[in-house]
Order: C-alpha cells, then sequence, then structure tokens
RNA sequence: GCGGGUGUAGUGUAGGGGUUAUCACAUGGGCUUCCCAAGCCUAUGACCCGGGUUCAAAUCCCGGCACCCGCACCA
C-alpha cells in the first residue's frame, strides 16, 4: 500500500537539516509557525560564509558598507510606493467565502482592469457584475491583503513598518553616503540583513519565509549611461531574454547587441554569476531570465533574476533590477539627491542586486549534494562555504594519539576556529559524519604522528588521502594551502 | 487563501479501541579495532495540540496547528 516514492533532493537536504542542525522549523514545541525558520549550529556557519563571500565581493568594488533599522516609518514607504503599491487587492464571495484577488474574478469575467485600491475595486464592481468563479454568486466584498508587516501607532510619527527590503535604508541616506564618497559617481552601497513579508501562504522551508536574510547593494550611475566598469570577464552565462529562447554568450556581447541594456546591468549580472559559483550553485542549474513587462515590480522598469534550478523548478535567489527611486525621495522628502557632475546635476539611476540569503543556502546545499556508490551522503560544498573546514582526528583513543591529536587541533584552531575535533566511534564513521557536513578535509592522527609529526589528510570528495607534516597545515593553514589543493590527492590510492 | 494528503523517539518507520507501542539507523557509556557509518554489551528516547464518543482513545469523530502536493500568490 506504500506508495513508490523517489524521495527529492528537496526532501534529503530538508530531513538532512533537521538532523545535523543547519535549519529546522521555529517554535515547533508550541506548534510551529508557518513561514519561520531557525539555524541550527552548521546552518549559521554556512550562511554566514555565504554572507562573508558576498560581502568581500563587493568590497573589491569598493562598494560601501551600512547597517540601518528593520522598523521604519510610514513616510519612508509611503514615498518610496510600497503603501500603495505592495498589497493585492482581494474579494470574498459573499455566499461560498472562496477568496482571491479580485483581478481572478474579474478576468475569468472578461475585464482587463487592474486594481491598485479597494475604492477602485469597490466602485468596479458596483458598476460591473462580476460573478465568484466558484458558485457564481455576485461579488460585492472587496478587501486589501497587506504585505508588510506593522505596528500601528508605535512611532514618534505614526505607524511603524517592518521593512520588505533593505534598500530604502540607503536611498535615504544617499546625500549622506555620497558625501562620504567625496560626491563621486558611480557609487556602490551594500546592505545585509533581514527583510519581512507577510506572505499569504509560506511554502518550502527557506524559499518563501515571512522574516528572511537579504544581501543588497545599491549602485547609483549616471541615468543615461548606466556605466559602472569594463566588463573584464569572458564567462559564459546562460541568458534568458523577455519573450525569447535562452543563448549563452558573456556579457559583453549581451550589452553590446543590446541584449542587455546597459553596461552596469551586464556587469553585476556577471559579478553575481561569479559569487554565487563561488557560493556552490552549480553552473550548468544557473541561468539569469529576464523580467516579462507583467511581471515588474512597481518601482522596477527592467529586472533580471539569477534563478537556480531545484527539482526541476527554477527559483529566483538574486534579482538585479534596474529602479528609480531616489526621484521618489527627492520628491516627498523635499531633499536634493542631485549630484554634480561635469554634464551638469543629475539624480542618479539606480543598479540593484538583491540576494536572498536563505534560497541561496538551500540552493547551495540541493546542488552540493551527492551520493556515494555505497549510499552515503556527501555534500560537496567548496572548502571556504563549509561549516568546518577541517576536522580532526587521533585514529585511536590510546597510546597517546588522542592527546597529540587535541595538541594539534588547538595549534590548526588558533589560526582557523573552523576546526572540528572528534575521537568518538570508528575511523570511518567520523569521516562520514563529516562528508555528510561538507567538511572538505579531515585530520588523522595515527602511529606514524607520533615518530615523525606528520598526519594523513584526507579529501572529501575522492575519499583520497596524503601524508604531510602537521607543522605546514598549522603554519600554512588549511583554505588555499597549496600543499592539499586537489591535484595532491589525485594519484593517490582509493 | 482554496482543495487533497500526512502527522508515532534525533531521523526513517511498524501497528491501528485494552500492547511493557515494532524495527532500523543515529546518540551516550563500555569492550574491541592502526584508516572509511564493522562487531559485541549496555543506556537514553516517541503516538502534533484541544475537545468529543467510549468502561477504555496513539487508534474513531470534530476543531486547531504544522508539513507535503496541486491551484492562487510571490511586491
Amino acid at each position: 500500500m506504500t506508495a513508490e516514492k523517489t524521495e527529492s533532493t528537496y526532501e534529503k537536504v530538508v530531513e538532512l537539516a533537521k538532523r545535523r542542525g543547519f535549519f529546522w522549523p521555529s517554535f515547533s514545541i508550541y506548534g510551529g509557525e508557518a513561514g519561520f525558520y531557525d539555524y541550527g549550529p552548521l546552518g549559521v556557519m554556512l550562511k554566514d560564509n555565504i554572507i562573508r563571500i558576498w560581502k568581500e565581493a563587493y568590497l573589491r568594488e569598493n562598494a560601501l558598507l551600512i547597517d540601518t533599522p528593520v522598523l521604519v516609518p510610514r513616510a519612508v514607504f509611503q514615498a518610496s510606493g510600497h503603501v500603495d503599491k505592495f498589497l493585492d487587492i482581494a474579494a470574498e464571495c459573499d455566499k461560498c467565502h472562496l477568496r482571491q484577488k479580485l483581478e481572478t474574478f474579474t478576468k475569468s469575467a472578461g475585464y482587463e482592469e487592474v486594481f491598485d485600491t479597494v475604492e477602485s475595486g469597490l466602485s468596479f464592481v458596483r458598476d460591473n457584475v462580476v460573478k465568484c468563479t466558484n458558485c457564481g454568486t455576485r461579488i460585492t466584498r472587496v478587501y486589501d491583503v497587506r504585505q508588510m508587516f506593522f505596528l500601528p501607532d508605535q512611532g514618534s510619527s505614526g505607524d511603524l513598518f517592518l521593512r520588505p527590503e533593505t534598500a530604502q535604508g540607503i536611498f535615504i541616506n544617499f546625500k549622506i553616503l555620497n558625501n562620504l564618497f567625496r560626491g563621486k559617481l558611480p557609487m556602490a552601497v551594500a546592505q545585509t540583513g533581514k527583510g519581512f513579508r507577510n506572505e499569504i501562504a509560506p511554502r518550502q522551508s527557506l524559499i518563501r519565509m515571512r522574516e528572511f536574510n537579504m544581501c543588497e547593494v545599491e549602485v547609483f550611475v549616471h541615468p543615461e549611461k548606466k556605466f559602472w566598469a569594463e566588463i573584464e570577464y569572458e564567462d559564459d552565462i546562460t541568458i534568458c531574454p523577455r519573450s525569447s529562447q535562452p543563448v549563452t554568450l558573456n556579457a559583453r556581447e549581451a550589452v553590446n547587441s543590446g541584449i542587455i541594456s546597459s553596461n552596469a546591468m551586464g556587469y553585476f549580472i556577471t559579478l553575481t554569476q561569479q559569487i554565487l559559483l563561488k557560493m556552490g550553485i552549480s553552473r550548468d542549474r544557473l541561468r539569469f531570465r529576464q523580467h516579462e513587462k507583467n511581471e515588474l515590480a512597481h518601482y522596477s522598469f527592467d529586472s533580471w533574476d539569477a534563478e537556480a534550478e531545484l527539482d526541476g523548478n527554477w527559483i529566483e535567489i538574486t534579482g538585479i533590477a534596474d529602479r528609480n527611486d531616489l526621484r521618489n525621495h527627492e520628491k516627498t522628502s523635499g531633499e536634493s539627491m542631485s549630484v554634480s557632475t561635469e554634464e551638469g546635476d543629475i539624480v542618479p539611476s539606480v543598479i540593484e542586486p538583491a540576494s536572498g540569503v536563505d534560497r541561496i543556502v538551500l540552493s547551495v546545499l540541493m546542488h552540493s549534494l551527492k551520493t556515494r556508490e555505497n549510499g552515503y551522503t556527501v555534500l560537496s560544498l567548496p572548502p571556504d562555504v563549509a561549516p568546518y573546514h577541517a576536522a580532526v582526528f587521533p585514529l585511536m583513543k590510546k597510546n597517546g594519539m588522542d592527546q597529540l591529536a587535541r595538541k594539534i587541533f588547538r595549534s590548526l584552531s588558533l589560526n582557523d576556529p573552523c576546526v572540528f575535533y572528534d575521537e568518538s566511534g570508528s575511523i570511518g564513521k567520523r569521516y562520514a559524519r563529516q562528508d555528510e557536513v561538507g567538511t572538505p578535509y579531515c585530520i588523522t592522527i595515527d602511529g606514524a604522528s607520533l615518530e615523525d609529526g606528520t598526519v594523513t589528510i584526507r579529501e572529501r570528495d575522492s575519499a583520497k588521502q596524503i601524508r604531510i607534516a602537521a607543522e605546514e597545515l598549522i603554519n600554512h593553514g588549511l583554505i588555499g594551502n597549496p600543499s592539499i589543493s586537489l591535484d595532491k590527492f589525485k594519484n593517490q590510492p582509493s
């Protein structure tokens, strides 16, 4: 009676995540709350590594970092358009209580209207007969579903909202930041932090959460040129332009041929690909897709999503949007957002690469999950993304091997705290436990170590090992140490 | 939000009105073991929550919550 079921990669990762401590549903002793997940010990380390890689990549672009509040007064999201546009106009059938977007009702009745406000929706259903798609009753009840959480009247000037994106914290500080940057353009400002969206139907663990981690950069460029820097990279990118077939080419070609609209857009699409690959996303399971016109957010007029393939579905993990927020804030606040250039005063345009950290964490785990021929699981994470860079084991807990192993562990962890010590169970069990959480190297102290100070170091993916002086590892570290590069393991026996 | 399915140790599961609630793996301790989840001994650990039916509910019914699938949604 048990149906034949192949476990999806998603299910394997969720099971592994709970069992080994990457992430699990929050608040579970009180029944849980949909859309919230806790990061466990290994998950925090993995997530922090992913954020670090992102941050380092943008520091190399001379980006400025900033950290602004999660709670934001109404005026900011009034100006950005979120208060008015970041909501769904919904309707409920009085008889069968079917609730869905008003537009879903009106479209199936043959109308093309789009609704921005409850008032426009109400007057439409007064003037036109719109029937329930389920039971045929006339629709009269229209209401709005806000996608921002908010705390009514908690601020000194009224309502406080939990930010749905970190970006506004950068825009409203534009003048201060640009002064710190000595008035130059182009300029990039980066922020990492939490965002909140009141998802109606949170799903798929880390993919759609109501509280989530984001990494956002606002790149301020000259509005006509939209130029950041020469695109030096020749990397092939899989590109899906709006309403046409996917092509593979590098960003410079794509910009020159007009497939990608600006230098800055092309530059940051390439940079995004490089960052995602470094984090452990698979090249052949990554593509960049341009938004259809009707898909664009209210603030954006061109947008490309980096999408990762997960169990056959393409999921957005980063969005690169062309937006124009400074003008809104200039208009609403009365503060000038213009910058003096040789061609006169201009209000910069914004190119925004924005990443969902949690979705990247899940994608990296799913893309890294491998199964050995013997059925055991290996997480093939990039060494500097893995929670632990190495594990140290005494081959056996006797003859002083454990004392020496602990000593070597101590020395290693002075320079690199991401090292794990384990002396329990058989050696094979310890290797397998580390494989499953992606630890790239296992260092074993054996009988010979006691004689000459060498240890064996086993590489995760090949399960092969070489012998090396412990001092070499202690002095030169684990990540990027050429004496333990992958080719050193190639010709070793299994 | 809608419809359907599922909820039993850390994980995966068996059972299905009265059981000391099955099994495996994992986990702790011990023995053994000089390199890949080995073996032996031993210990800990579970019926999602609330209400109802019943002499008796983990089991049946209702409600809630969570997860999964489909639809809708995804600024």
